[in-house]
DNA sequence: CGTATGACCATGC
DNA sequence: GGCATGGCCATAC
């Protein structure tokens, strides 16, 4: 099932930083999509002990999808900072991506591009 | 098994 | 900046 290695990928985005539905659907590879993603966050089970950090998960314009204001308020509390127009700054909250170590203990497959994009942008600041 | 639907994305106007 | 298309592919019915 693509939704659970989803959540395990989601799951794995630390406090304080967000990704992507495509960056998302790129770590869990094997024919995932962007909209897989936004699908799967949609039907995640709402038991306590299965939490998902769901609020982590933003489209590729730094914005958020969600109707609610949920998301957002759940965003600031972890220590976002949004801008005017409601979206964040990607270079700074953009999760670089799972450690090597983590993708090989759960079985998934680091993706250069990923991870050299990353680096650019933390290095640049 | 065919169709419809998405918390999407890239591109083009 | 917004709006329209096409592509994407797992679920649901």
């Amino acid at each position: 099932m693509l939704k659970l290695r989803i959540y395990e990928v989601v799951r794995a985005v630390p406090s304080g930083m967000v990704s992507t539905y495509g960056d998302v659907a790129m770590i869990v590879g094997g024919g995932c999509d962007a909209r897989i993603v936004g699908y799967a966050l949609n039907a995640i089970p709402k038991t306590a002990d299965d939490p998902v950090p769901w609020q982590r998960i933003i489209n590729a314009q730094g914005g958020i999808s969600t109707k609610g204001l949920l998301q957002r308020k759940l965003l600031e509390d972890e220590g976002i900072v949004f801008e005017a127009d409601g979206r964040l700054s990607l270079p700074l909250f953009r999760w670089s991506g799972p450690t090597p170590e983590w993708a090989a203990d759960h079985g998934f497959t680091v993706l250069p591009s990923v991870q050299a994009d990353a680096g650019e942008q933390l290095g640049l600041f």
